[in-house]
DNA sequence: AACTTAATGTTGCAATTGCAACATTAATGA
DNA sequence: TCATTAATGTTGCAATTGCAACATTAAGTT
């Protein structure tokens, strides 16, 4: 995965969230991102840990936008935040650095040759995350849930290269990542099985065409 | 829209274009970009004209990826055209730049002051892509014809600050980029007609709700 | 270990949808 | 203008799906 501060060293790091006025925070398990802060503008970095964004729509409907572990970034430059509806949950203990993100843009930074190379790492991130989206739309477009599965599958395959992949999360998670009734996935992921498609064992499927 | 060379003179735009290798091309009408060019790693813009891309998948079906209109942003690091599956497609004579997108991350151009508003600006449009395909998510998230819609009405109309929208493209793109069939959304938006939920002349739509 | 909560599996049934086939109207171009 | 192509509208029907309700198993907590 691309990282916010790739080539750059620690005292230019250092430099760069001076400049930007970033902060250091600490979140405890469970704990909403919005409960200690009450902006959005920020541009977000999880240090350790793991961070998942939910909404929570008007219909008490609970659903993971996105999983962040490890230097992942993440903010309203990348998923709106702005609304009650969105809460920014540590799974553990997680450390994250906050940069105001109004600061990217107003100032000319360009006098600090780190700064660039800052800049392009960002740039990279964000490619990665349209990337990600639009992958996920190819497989919201499929119009059954077996055309769903198979095209996720199919693109875990990929990325890992083989013909046996490991879900990255429940089945629930699953259900929701897909769009799809989770009971109706479990039906068709059944049908699947019994005409041989694919094996199933936890969370390890491995693809038998 | 954010636009590219926002804030940035014509002198240094040149430099910029020079410094990045970019060329410019004008496509004639119906011209796939591919039949002229066979690299993908560019960053293009579009000048003056309509482009789409368009996906062929391996079963014949056409589908509208993206529109581009004026000052639009394309290329991979937005959608991946990696693949003989992608056109880019002229909707009338366009004319464009493509500029080399490995040299955006090879060298280090902080010395051009420009640069970093260049990048700043990239920044933005790039933020703008992911926006546009987090709402595409949200819509194709619901799980009815009629929520999809529902939906997509309420992003048009918040967008617009009317009650009264302008569908922006065809009703057979729309059951595209809602991922339904288009004779059921058909019949669903004479069921909604007919409940006064809303009202239709062509391209018009009025929310009654 | 005992308890509680979350995840998974299962199924009947009604609602929604895709598909196919066709009619009608609008847009395009020679 | 006339012809051709594209877009829209309509409907029956079968397939797919969501929903609800419940059983079972796994995971997490004290």
């Amino acid at each position: 995965m691309n990282y916010l501060f790739e080539n750059i060293n620690a005292r230019n790091q250092g430099k760069i969230l001076k400049l930007l006025e970033s902060e250091y925070l600490t979140l405890p398990k469970n704990v909403n991102l919005f409960t200690i802060i009450s902006s959005d503008s920020f541009l977000g970095l999880v240090r350790t840990g793991k961070l998942q964004i939910v909404k929570n729509d008007y219909s008490g409907n609970r659903t993971i936008v996105e999983d962040l572990n490890e230097n992942a970034v993440f903010g309203s430059i990348i998923t709106n935040l702005n609304s009650t509806e969105y809460e920014v949950i540590a799974k553990e203990e997680t450390k994250i650095i906050l940069i105001d993100y109004n600061r990217l843009y107003q100032n000319d930074y360009s006098k600090y040759e780190y700064y660039n190379e800052f800049m392009k790492n960002l740039l990279k991130i964000l490619t990665d995350k349209i990337e990600e989206r639009n992958q996920r739309i190819e497989i919201l477009t499929k119009k059954t849930i077996r055309n769903k599965l198979l095209e996720y599958f199919k693109m875990l395959a990929k990325k890992m290269g083989t013909r046996t992949l490991y879900l990255p999360f429940s089945f629930t998670e699953l259900a929701d990542y897909l769009a799809v009734d989770r009971c109706a996935m479990s039906r068709e992921l059944k049908y699947m099985k019994e005409e041989g498609f694919i094996k199933i064992s936890s969370r390890r499927i491995t693809l038998m065409y």
